[in-house]
RNA sequence: CGCGGGGUAGAGCAGUCUGGUAGCUCGUCAGGCUCAUAACCUGAAGGUCGUUGGUUCAAAUCCUUCCCCCGCAACCA
């Protein structure tokens, strides 16, 4: 069995934000967990790359669609380089791969697919429709006043699949997460599901619709269809299959409802297995405010990234808010998390525990000869993945952080309570389990934390002369060796 | 009466299902320790749990009145 995440597929109409900076990394802890847990991992992640936008975006910056594309794709590609993000296929909907899967899944649901005339309000300027709320007195948000219009295009029969959906949701309570999100889903189809409009032939930056010439898809099952692509859709049709049955889909709160009923209407059409959940991630706001670009208070992971590092942006992100829930993100908050939790908590642990090895030339002895308060860590430390698994295997992540600082709150603790200073200056030998029970919740420390950062942890593993490659190493002895020589995790500024 | 969520210390939240004199993080104040990145540990102050009435020996928790805030209400990536 393999486990599998995917990120949305991100439109390449604007720059990579902090938005996508999170989704990608909340899957990307997902994945890192299940691979360090033992698990063969399939996260995919990627760009939605057509439409009338996207065409129109090409024209404005004077390049030719497929340059467009390309250039723009290799931002967010570079966005997920930048935030370490573990992928293991980069999708593009403009890849042949993903033409002929979606055209694939077209074929599959023809029998809920019928021609039909769209009709709305139309903005020729944009050359765009535009739904009823975003017209203001008559005019489109481009300023251009709006005409009625209708064309011939090809629907889907979404309302066939009103009780269907309801019927799935009801008998698999945890397809939709979190809860709250889960009862918009349900009252919005309870509301009455229309047909769905799947095409357009006024542009034709898209994906043919098979057999029917000046009609291109329009976006749901070019979009959507990216998650079979990647698991091998339409060649390796068992796989796939059996791999969208394990999928978690980590999407943000606007694209929930594409994802929790349009997509397994096409699925159930198809006679495709349903993903296993649907996980709606919230939405930051930057110092109180919603993000905008006329505010210009959009958040640049870039910049972020370059500021702090890496490890402790996806840190702050994870645990300043619940997952699923929405946040604020402030330079402020931010450095308050690094100094407080990682350089005074973790940082801080790490080096007050290294520093006794390293004034005997790195020389680690281990002694598993426990008193009952070593015991006691000891224990804890051992069982620390098997109360982070619960947490993960249900996306709470910020609770899976909560859990591994508990620890690192214990062992602090601990070292003020043993006062190992007062036993190297008697000599006690007691002084040698101490550590080592010290160094076996480090380990665990930088076991729990790896899939949130893993470059701190690498750090840690390297002090420590250990592996990092599978969280079943906790479960070995330490030996008696020479630790190298180890440095502060979060040197604070001066 | 469209559907849903929420109103708990200065801030952000948990506790409400399964009633029993309110808990976490940060902030504030005081103390301890000195191994460590002036880090770590302990303690204190601070809340009539939105409002009204009721059930009960006992309600943040159950029922009820009213007020306020926030999501969703379809073609939005």
């Amino acid at each position: 069995m393999t486990f599998c995440v995917t990120t949305p597929i991100y439109y390449i109409n604007g720059e990579p934000h902090i938005g996508h900076a999170y989704a990608s990394t909340a899957a990307d802890i997902l994945a890192r967990f299940n691979r360090l847990d033992g698990q063969q991992v399939h996260f995919s992640t990627g760009t939605d790359e057509h439409g009338i936008k996207v065409a129109r975006s090409a024209e404005k910056s004077g390049m030719e669609v497929h340059a467009f594309s390309d250039f723009m794709s290799m931002k967010f590609r570079e966005m997920s380089e930048l935030m370490n993000i573990s992928y293991d296929d980069f999708i593009r909907t403009t890849e042949p791969r993903h033409i002929k899967s979606a055209q694939k899944l077209w074929s599959m649901i023809e029998k809920d697919i019928y021609k039909s005339k769209y009709s709305g309000w139309y903005d020729p300027r944009d050359e765009v429709f535009v739904s009823e709320d975003e017209i203001v007195n008559g005019l489109a948000p481009s300023g251009g006043k709006v005409e009625w219009m209708e064309e011939e295009s090809y629907f889907f029969k979404l309302s066939s699949y009103q009780d269907k959906l309801l019927e799935y949701y009801n008998s698999h309570p945890d397809f939709i997460a979190p809860q709250s999100r889960r009862n918009e889903v349900i009252s919005f189809v309870k509301s009455g599901l229309k047909d769905l409009c799947i095409s357009r032939s006024k542009f034709n930056w898209g994906i043919d619709v098979p057999n029917s010439i000046g009609h291109v898809m329009y976006v749901w099952i070019d979009a959507l269809a990216n998650y079979l692509t990647t698991f091998g859709f339409p060649d390796n049709m068992s796989i796939a299959e059996q791999k969208m049955k394990e999928c978690i889909h980590i999407v943000g709160k606007e694209i929930l409802r594409f994802h929790a009923v349009y997509w397994p209407a096409f699925l159930m059409s198809a006679g495709i297995s349903l993903p296993k959940r649907i996980f709606a991630h919230g939405w930051w706001t930057s110092n109180g405010q919603k993000m905008s670009k006329s505010i210009g208070n959009v958040i640049d992971p870039k910049s972020m990234v370059n500021k702090y590092g890496v490890d402790c942006i996806r840190y702050f992100m994870m645990k300043e808010v619940k997952f699923g829930e929405d946040g604020d993100f402030s330079e402020e908050a931010l450095k308050k998390r690094i100094s407080y939790d990682l350089a005074n908590d973790l940082g801080n642990l790490v080096q007050r525990v290294l520093a006794f090895i390293q004034k005997r030339e790195g020389k680690f002895i281990a002694d598993y000869n426990f008193s009952e308060a070593c015991s006691e860590l000891f224990n804890h430390s051992r069982n620390l993945i098997n109360k982070l698994r619960p947490l993960i295997n249900k996306q709470d992540l910020n609770g899976a952080l909560n859990v591994i600082w508990d620890l690192i709150s214990e062992s602090n603790k601990f070292v003020n309570d043993v006062k190992p200073w007062e036993l190297s200056r008697t000599q006690n030998s007691e002084l040698d389990s101490v550590l080592t029970v010290l160094c076996e919740s480090i380990r665990a420390i930088a076991f729990g934390i790896d899939p949130f950062m893993p470059n701190t942890a690498k750090k840690i593993f390297d002090f420590m002369n250990i592996k990092g490659k599978l969280f079943s190493e906790i479960n070995e002895n330490f030996q008696t060796q020479i630790f190298p020589h180890s440095y502060p995790l979060f040197p604070r500024e001066k």
